[in-house]
DNA sequence: TCCCACATGCTTTTT
DNA sequence: GCATGTGGGA
């Protein structure tokens, strides 16, 4: 019998000149410095295509090559796709994902953190994660469940995109007053200040009764449980010795906190890029990296400046692209790539012809041995794909997308999880009245009485199961969602079945019902979803990972898993990834930059352009059209401001075929 | 109080 | 083109 633990460090011993060797082989001096570096704090400054995560995982490699323990580590970043990349490059590093390594998104390690001290919050470790549709519904019904009333132009004005919710996001988000964030983004509305302050009093304590956090949650709390609990919070800083934090630029105020909370009991290492920082509509700020070596004194910064992605004719592009942006760190990016060609301008007639272009192009390159899936074609919004996924269907070319519609979000997908998710966490308000008012006869009003007559039981479930609550009316649909009820909580069950029983027994009808002519293509989808379930060990694990990840797409499947597929996405989707050739679409004024967005956020777009272009290796496309048949306004368009402010030197124009 | 039919307006981007 | 909002009838 071979103890594995003693057989790794033995490996470990016998290696280490060799793994000292490889580091010297495959890495240059700026990231060899920057992954053997020791030092309280480290930041790595780096452009795109630099190696940045690469680098972060052999860092991370390395530590646990010198004997540190990965269960003293935590890698954290801001998305579930990056998080992925992590855990795949640090285990093709070292042949294995090491046992007792915390490695996911803020969100994710959020939620375990809290599942732990969940009492010391009011909450079971069986809470809900709400999302956007679920918190939002819960605001809406406290709108209307207030003691007085307001006029119909003060409730449209608080439920209309989301106001409330942005509000009361912003406002805990960035540590300003609900009356700051008011005056900052919505001078106009100043006098419904006392007004929103009271429904956050009430949504907090909603959430608490339902025995739930929502996304924000999952990192306030978590700092919040830090700060009161100084207990709590030394156990963590006892454990964690290593913090490696990518995508540092995109983090927020409170995600700087969290990393702050270490601060002298960790070695923090960041990486990250000030000018690919594209998420400041969720209060990513990029002054957390700027000022990252201030705040902590005896940081080291290494810089990583040279590209091994791209030609230097693309770098070029991008370069003179982001160099109009006047906020930003200087950085002198450089590719010794061998030179390719200039990237390409299109101008299309139209969004019909763009896409015939992409396609017929994408033909070009596949016959000269570009493979499907180093292509990608990428657009500011995920409306702006259609065209291309029209035209590559018709070509009969297999194709992904990422980002965009969220299959989870879908209303029926919705409907069975709530199901589920009140087996999980009985508490859970807004599940329930999703099921409840699901039946028929049964609606807002109705739930209303009977959540109150229940909450005399200290278990809803069992109170449910026995009989003893029924709703002053719509007598038939209870009995069957009991019945329903009754047959899931038959211990034992795998998910699929569950999903069967709520099917068969209740939701097969309701779905009739609502979408005729959508039953099929919607029960499909639901079956898919049962599929997926179908690989979680608990219902737990797999409510989790649903709520903080959103990666399984309508076509059922996981992301990354298959080869021989096109890429399509949103350029924040695509952020981390690269291709042999990027298309980028919908590079028209209004569309990208998009025309809501006030002139303060340019550069931010601009970031994002700049994101675009360098995802590409040798190939890049930029694409625009002069009329959009889909808008009433037929008004002509014109190309992106970031396509006419770029120097002629760095592109070719190539003019397609009128007949094309 | 519920439900159906019709109108509206909306599309950033992620957790 | 699709979810959410409104209004009248049961």
């Amino acid at each position: 019998m071979v103890d594995r633990s003693s057989e790794i460090t033995g490996d470990t011993i016998v290696s280490e000149q060799d793994w000292l060797r490889r580091l010297d082989r495959e890495l240059n001096q700026a990231q060899y410095e920057f992954v053997t570096l020791s030092a309280p704090a480290i930041l790595g400054l780096a452009g795109p295509g630099s190696g940045k995560t690469r680098a972060l995982m052999y860092r991370a490699a390395h530590l646990i090559k010198n004997g540190v323990p990965p269960g003293s580590m935590m890698l954290l970043t801001f998305t579930n796709k990056a998080a992925g990349e992590m855990k795949e490059r640090l285990e093709k590093l070292i042949g294995y994902l090491p046992k007792g390594l915390w490695a996911g998104t803020f969100h994710s390690t959020g939620a375990r953190i809290l599942r732990r001290h969940a009492p010391l919050l009011g909450r079971t470790g069986q809470f809900t994660i709400l999302d956007e549709v679920d918190s939002n519904r819960l605001l809406r019904q406290l709108v209307d469940s207030l003691p007085f009333k307001i006029d119909r132009d003060g409730r449209n004005l608080l439920l209309k995109r989301r106001f409330l919710e942005k509000v009361i996001s912003r406002h805990r988000n960035s540590n300003l007053t609900v009356e700051q964030v008011i005056l900052e983004y919505y001078p106009r509305q100043v006098e419904y200040t006392e007004l929103i302050e009271r429904l956050g009093r009430m949504y907090t304590e909603r959430k608490r009764e339902s025995n739930s956090f929502d996304f924000d949650d999952l990192l306030i709390c978590w700092r919040d449980l830090f700060r009161d609990h100084p207990r709590v919070k030394a156990e963590y800083r006892e454990r964690f010795r290593h913090l490696l934090v990518d995508e540092f630029q995109d983090t927020n105020r409170i995600q700087a906190e969290l990393v702050d909370q270490f601060a002298g009991a960790a070695s923090i290492c960041v990486v990250g890029d000030d000018a690919q920082s594209i998420y400041a509509f969720r209060q990513a700020e990029v002054k957390n990296i700027v000022t990252f070596p201030d705040k902590y004194p005896r940081c080291q910064v290494i810089r990583m400046e040279r590209n091994y992605r791209s030609t230097p004719e693309i770098v070029s592009l991008a370069d003179r692209s982001i160099a109009i942006n006047r906020e930003q760190l200087k950085k002198k990016l450089y590719s010794s790539n061998p030179p390719g060609e200039k990237p390409v301008l299109v101008q299309a007639r139209d969004v019909y012809q763009e896409a015939s272009l992409v396609g017929y192009l994408v033909g070009e390159l596949h016959s000269f041995g570009v493979p499907y899936k180093e292509i990608a074609v990428l657009y500011r919004s995920s409306y702006l794909s259609s065209g291309v996924e029209f035209e590559l269907m018709r070509r009969q070319l297999r194709y992904r997308t990422f980002g965009g519609l969220r299959f989870l979000q879908k209303g029926h997908i919705k409907d069975v999880t709530a199901y589920l998710r009140v087996l999980y966490n009985p508490e859970d308000r807004v599940s329930w009245q999703r099921v409840v008012t699901l039946q028929p006869g049964i609606g807002e009003a109705t739930f209303e009485t009977l959540w109150k007559e229940w909450s005399r039981f200290p278990d809803r479930l069992q109170a449910m199961l026995s009989g003893k609550v029924s709703p002053p009316r719509g007598a038939a649909g209870w009995e069957r969602l009991r019945e329903t009820y009754l047959d899931l909580v038959t211990p034992g069950l795998t998910l699929p079945a569950m999903i069967d029983i709520v099917l068969q027994k209740n939701y097969d009808a309701i779905l009739e019902k609502s979408y005729p002519d959508q039953f099929e293509e919607r029960r499909q989808g639901i079956e898919r979803l049962a599929d997926y379930g179908a690989r979680f060990a608990s219902l737990g694990q797999f409510l989790d990972t649903i709520s903080l990840d959103d990666s399984i797409y309508s076509d059922g499947s996981l992301p990354s898993t298959d080869r021989g597929f096109l890429t399509l996405s949103t350029i924040h989707s695509a952020k981390g990834k690269e291709w042999e050739a990027v298309f980028v679409i919908g590079l028209n004024e209004g569309q990208f930059p998009s025309s809501r967005i006030d002139s303060s956020l340019v550069e931010e777009e601009r970031r994002l352009f700049y994101v675009a272009v360098t995802r590409a290796r040798r190939y890049l496309y930029l694409l625009s059209y002069r009329q959009d048949h889909r808008q009433w306004g037929a008004a002509p368009l014109i190309p992106s401001l970031f396509l006419r402010e770029l120097p002629p030197e760095t592109y070719q124009v190539l003019e397609p075929d009128p007949e094309f």
